[in-house]
DNA sequence: CTGCAATTCTTGACACATTCAAGAAAAGGG
DNA sequence: CCCTTTTCTTGAATGTGTCAAGAATTGCAG
């Protein structure tokens, strides 16, 4: 048994974290929350794998549930670049960005360009109370760049495009 | 009848453009071309329909092929903003943003926040080659926010969630 | 103007993410 | 410990987008 616990056992936090968004604490959205700490930018594909793959049997539909409440409750965000499914990341707080690689599809967080909250003051905005502004950074992964076009080389990337 | 026949006429401007991409000139294009510079923001449905409203019979494939080919081409811009599908705009060279509303999902056009090209420099990119910088505004456009609740109202909204 | 090769459109079926619906099983307050 | 509410399971449906093969069209060369 490893003395870190931090991959196979669910972070009690995660219970307090549902008990604090006034959700109720079930096996199924302590599992997802666990699966989306280890793979974060994970879409529900990857978030159902990892579920069954420790724990009890969970319908898709669960995961579905799961995701939608925790994304409602905000303790968990979505994200959808362009010619993605959705995919989701633990909330945390600061509202950072992403970078998405044209090739490969992998997702990297990004600090804030301004480090403020809503990041980013459209010049005109027409009369929108703009509340968020979710930036996309596009471009290749360090990984794409050394690789003129084949992969399978790479340690990492993701799903990508469909 | 108006005197500006912007709205039924091909303009003759699309057929150069396309020649001007090395893409052929077919009836399909050129009238997913007028749709789109007709209904800007339009997904893939809306073009379908506007098509068919107006012209010839033409395949709901061939309107995928279409804005798959122009999109490659770089005449037109697809975006999707998370939780909508697919949508398309003509691509008018200026990087614009989108401002997204919350509620009835409609999109306005916001000029860039510096004016510049790639428009915004991730302040650690963490390796990424970024090409391109895409943001999307989100909160309430001008007839979403006089509306306490209920919709219908207002004379334009867009699908918006599915 | 005519014919040919390449591209593009039509038709029809398919794949996949996401949603809907109804009943069974849990969660948590009294 | 029981009851009500919420959540999970099961199974089917919706709808966007893709794949594939053949027919039609485009644009160029002759």
């Amino acid at each position: 048994m490893p003395t870190t616990p931090t991959t196979d056992v669910p972070h009690v936090d995660d219970e307090q974290l549902l008990r604090g968004a006034h959700l109720r604490v079930t096996r199924p959205r302590l599992a997802v929350l666990h699966a989306l700490r280890e793979s974060p930018h994970a879409d529900t594909g990857t978030v159902l794998d990892a579920v069954r793959g420790r724990h009890t049997t969970v319908s898709h539909q669960a995961v579905y549930d799961c995701l939608h409440a925790l994304t409602d409750a905000g303790l968990v965000r979505r994200i959808q670049p362009t010619g993605s499914v959705a995919r989701y990341e633990l909330s945390v707080g600061d509202n950072h960005h992403h970078a998405v690689c044209r090739v490969c599809g992998s997702i990297t967080d990004v600090a804030c360009a301004t480090g403020r909250a809503p990041c980013l003051h459209a010049s005109d905005p027409q009369g929108f109370a703009v509340d968020e502004a979710e930036v996309i950074y596009w471009g290749l992964c360090p990984n794409c760049q050394n690789q003129p076009d084949s992969d399978s080389t790479a340690p990492h990337h993701e799903k990508g495009r469909r």
